[in-house]
RNA sequence: GGGGUCUUAGCUCAGCUGGGAGAGCAUCUGCCUUACAAGCAGAGGGUCACAGGUUCGAGCCCUGUAGGCCCCACCA
């Protein structure tokens, strides 16, 4: 046992203890060994943090949840793996690395694919490790020795197998369809990438005139007037009175020498705008529609960065450029009847902002519709849950609305699309590797398709490809399917729902059966922190300033699953305060162990106070299992919290130090065996939440075990349950508040002791106190406790107060104030007053006694005795006073 | 347009299956009491958004209203 510090300091601990623990290889998992030992398994997949990711604090919110259930979990027993790894964030590691060579003059293009990829990979081997040894610092438990990444070999062997098996089945398909195009970075994402941001525009009424009919016009309106390019139509709803003469006619389209005709749809809505709709099927996902059924042209009237492409005036112009040339143009044809101001969506790309632009181009597809149906199933049959449950809404109405899945992008970081085309005729082949020769044509010349796949196409086989999927690996057998997924709300559709469908398709099983969903850690005003806003707070300054505990601790406290918190500095200091606590408070313990270091006690040799503490801990034990079994482990961390600081500093603690100090007090050993066991068992059920202060001081308290972290989980054990002793020290903890609130409301300095007489007619509540008397000395500054039967021997001048089944007078001679004392037994009465109306009411009441659980029956007839006693003698000592 | 969620002490938030309103911070009053002033003891402070309903009993369940936030959605 070493001397401890005064204050704890967390620098000096953790570091240390970390690499202790990896040392001791206390985070692997292993699958071998579990089954020789019969254990059972617990597995988490980590949510892979991009490689050009830096900590923020979500990631520390998700790993701190992360690591408390694996903790937690490994304590009681199971195998548990927490499987890490990093993810290559195809599009944003892409941008990253472009910017990076920019800086050093270098265009990707001048480098080639090739070049590029090994500028990637470099990059990735020099950054890609860093969010990884920051996951350390918060002290995650994870099995670093299973380490994945998303575009290693195994990994990238799934991606090959699920795609060559969605497209033998015939659910991965090409096609040319609209999807959402980014013009800065050049490549098609997906509809889940992009974001819907409320806009001010405007609404431009143009007029199309009609073919041979001079004078006459259709007034079309837009919100992107540059889109009139690529019009092929106007469309005006079949059942509109208004135009059916025009339907099958000719418009003659402005600032163009192409004519287009008036089609009747029934997608036109009658009474928006002026009932006619242009139609550009090759940039508007509803045009494309109308204009597939009507086998309208597609006039691609954009470039891929977003320029003009159509020959003629406006040709390289940008789009906006380009919308104020038309805009111009019409008016001075006098073809623009007005310009309304108009709010309405625009999507962005959610990487980097930019607007983009629904495009027609050829696209790799995943088809949804029948992978949908089991992952919907999985939820409705309870075999996926949501934590809390409100989310699974969320999950089956996307799911259900849920169109085609764009997975081809348009750069070069990422797995290749396993596509092959024959140069000579064409043909395409999907396989694994290169095909030797084309199959059709025999050819050897084949060429790889250019496109790489959607970062979320290997992330959603994450679950198992980490585990060695497709093959049939020890690993994969022991631990899949998982247990619990955390991760944020944000990301379900992105991640959650893609791997639910992933992992019943190809492994028959739903990856996980629980999904635990947090909120956002935002700044103090509420804010989202965000680097434009620069609020954002680095978890690895508050864990240099405060230690990872703090840190842990204060996302933990107060914050249920789904909900977003805010962070506040003085919410770390409150958690940092906290483990000093815990730190002196084992301090205090071990000096005394150390006063007699062969201290042990049987169960019948406790005192009262020993049996309450020991009953405490046993139920909180219990209730912290429970709380954690559910998931609610910000009250798990209360509960804690409450029972150390409480319940054993503030109490126990307080009622031992007599017995301590007194070399001739035969529970001396009692009560250090209470306190060294009462401590541990905190300790451990702390462990989860604050894992490196609570290991400091578990290995310094005893030296059987080498680490807290693979001890034994408490569970509730009969022995240790005394409701009597509960009920006493109750009664005890109520006298001694009794007294401290007379002494402060009489102004009595502390350091002024007191005689204390506890009166009570009744034997075992004198019995009670006998036994308590030990404490009072230090709890209520009593210089002597005398407990009888009567008032006898009791002066005129002492200083009342009623508690359950006693009344305590405290003679104070000089400092008596009678006026006061009538005023506070006043507002007691008054407080038993309502109480027993309260409790009266209810007994009363012929329909709760019939029809009220029989247990709040009883309950409410003991309080009621309880009331009815205290005040009597309130009424008693209010009649001497006169 | 659809869906979700929130409204509880001055501030930030808990409140599990309905059974006497809680925490942290802040405020006020005493204390350097031999683990801790990052502490100890005490105090004040709430028509649980509003209106109905179910129930013996509602912060909690149901309906509606108001306000806030979020997500989804192809009204040009």
């Amino acid at each position: 046992m070493k001397e401890l510090e005064k204050t704890y300091n967390p620098a000096v601990i953790e570091d240390r203890l970390y690499q202790k623990w990896l040392d001791s290889k206390y985070f692997h998992a292993d699958a071998q060994r579990a089954k020789r030992e019969g254990k059972k398994p617990f597995t988490i997949v980590m949510p892979p943090p991009n490689i050009t990711g830096q900590l923020h604090m979500g990631h520390a919110l998700d790993n701190t949840m992360q690591d408390i259930l694996i903790r937690y979990k490994r304590m009681q027993g199971y195998e548990a793996l927490w499987q890490p790894g990093t993810d290559h964030a195809a599009i944003s590691t892409e941008v990253k690395v472009i910017d990076k060579l920019k800086g050093e003059g270098i265009d990707k293009n001048d480098l080639g694919r090739e070049g590029f990829l090994k500028e990637v990979w470099k990059w990735k081997e020099e950054y890609g490790n860093r969010i990884v040894r920051q996951l350390h610092k918060l002290g995650s438990s994870a099995d670093w020795d299973r380490e994945r990444f998303t575009m290693d070999t195994g990994c990238s062997e799934a991606v090959l197998e699920v795609f060559e098996r969605l497209y033998e089945k015939g659910y991965i398909y090409k096609g040319s369809r609209i999807i959402n195009w980014c013009p800065v970075c050049r490549t098609s994402i997906s509809d889940a990438e992009v974001e819907h941001e409320e806009q001010d525009g405007f609404f431009w009424h143009i007029n199309y005139p009609i073919v041979g009919e001079e004078g006459r016009f259709v007034e079309i309106a837009t919100t992107r007037p540059e889109t009139m390019l690529g019009d092929t139509a106007v469309a005006v709803n079949p059942d509109d009175e208004r135009y059916k003469d025009l339907i099958g006619k000719l418009l003659r389209l402005p600032l163009t020498d192409r004519e287009i005709p008036v089609i009747a749809d029934a997608y036109v809505d009658k009474e928006f705008g002026t009932g006619c709709v242009k139609i550009t099927p090759a940039h508007d996902p509803n045009d494309f529609e109308v204009g597939r059924r009507h086998n309208l042209a597609e006039i691609c009237m954009l470039n891929d960065d977003a320029t003009i492409s159509i020959a003629g005036k406006y040709h390289g112009m940008d789009r906006y450029e380009a919308r104020k040339a038309i805009v111009e143009d019409l008016k001075t044809q006098g073809l623009l009847v007005k310009v309304v101001p108009h709010s309405h969506n625009v999507g962005t790309h959610d990487r980097c902002g930019t607007t983009v632009e629904p495009m027609v181009k050829p696209q790799w597809f995943v088809r949804m519709d029948e992978m949908a149906k089991p992952a919907i199933e999985a939820l409705k049959t309870g075999k996926l849950k949501f934590v809390p449950e409100s989310f699974g809404k969320t999950y089956l109405h996307w799911l259900e609305g849920i169109r085609d899945w764009c997975i081809s992008r348009q750069i070069w970081w990422g797995h290749r699309i396993p596509a092959y085309y024959c140069e000579e005729c064409g043909e395409m082949t999907v396989a694994k590797t290169m095909p030797a020769k084309c199959p059709k044509c025999g050819c050897t010349r084949l060429k790889q398709d250019e496109d790489t796949l959607d970062t979320w196409f290997s992330s959603a086989l994450w679950p198992f490809s980490t585990l060695g999927w497709p093959k049939k690996t020890e690993e994969l057998e022991f631990f899949y399917p998982t247990d619990v997924l955390v991760t944020g709300y944000d990301i379900i559709f992105f991640w959650v729902i893609r791997m639910v469908f992933s992992g019943l398709e190809q492994t028959g099983e739903c990856p996980f059966h629980t999904v635990l969903i947090h909120g956002l850690v935002r700044d103090s005003q509420g804010r989202k922190m965000s680097k434009s806003l620069g609020n954002g707070i680095d978890p690895l300054e508050v864990i240099d300033k405060y230690g990872a505990d703090a840190l842990r601790m204060t996302l933990m406290t107060g914050n249920a699953p789904g909900n977003d918190m805010r962070f506040y500095w003085e919410r770390v200091e409150a958690s940092r305060n906290f483990a000093n606590k815990v730190w002196n408070a084992s301090r205090f313990i071990m000096m005394n162990i150390e006063k007699a270091p062969d201290a042990r006690a049987e169960l019948s040799e406790l005192t009262m106070a020993d049996k309450w503490i020991l009953s405490k801990v046993n139920d909180l034990a219990r209730e912290v299992t429970e709380n954690m079994d559910k998931y609610e482990l910000g009250i798990a961390l209360q509960k804690v919290y409450d029972f150390i600081w409480e319940e054993f500093c503030d109490w126990y603690i307080e009622m031992v130090k007599p017995r301590l100090w007194d070399d001739a007090d035969t529970t001396k050993a009692a009560a250090i065996w209470t306190l060294k066991t009462v401590l541990i068992q905190s300790l451990k059920l702390l462990h989860p939440f604050m894992p490196f202060i609570s290991e400091e001081i578990f290995c310094n308290l005893q030296d059987e075990e080498p680490s807290i972290m693979i001890s034994a989980w408490p569970v509730y054990r009969e022995e240790w349950r005394f409701a009597d002793e509960e009920r006493s020290v109750g009664t005890m903890k109520d006298a001694v508040r009794a007294i401290r609130n007379v002494r402060t409301s009489m102004n009595v300095p502390p350091n002024k002791k007191a005689k204390v007489f506890v009166v009570s007619a009744n034997e075992e509540v004198r019995g009670i106190f006998e036994h308590g008397k030990v404490f009072f000395a230090t709890l209520g500054s009593a210089s002597e406790v005398i407990v009888q039967a009567d008032k006898s021997g009791i002066g005129e001048d002492a200083v009342s107060a009623v508690v359950p089944h006693a009344v305590l007078y405290m003679p104070f001679a000089e400092l008596v104030d009678i006026e006061k004392e009538r005023e506070r037994l006043l507002k007691e009465e008054a407080r038993l007053a309502k109480e027993l109306a309260r409790s009266n009411g209810m007994l009363k009441n012929e329909r709760f006694v019939s029809k009220a659980p029989k247990e709040k029956i009883e309950e409410e007839k003991a309080k009621l005795v309880k009331y009815e006693q205290m005040m009597e003698q309130v009424k008693e000592r209010l009649a001497q006073l006169k």
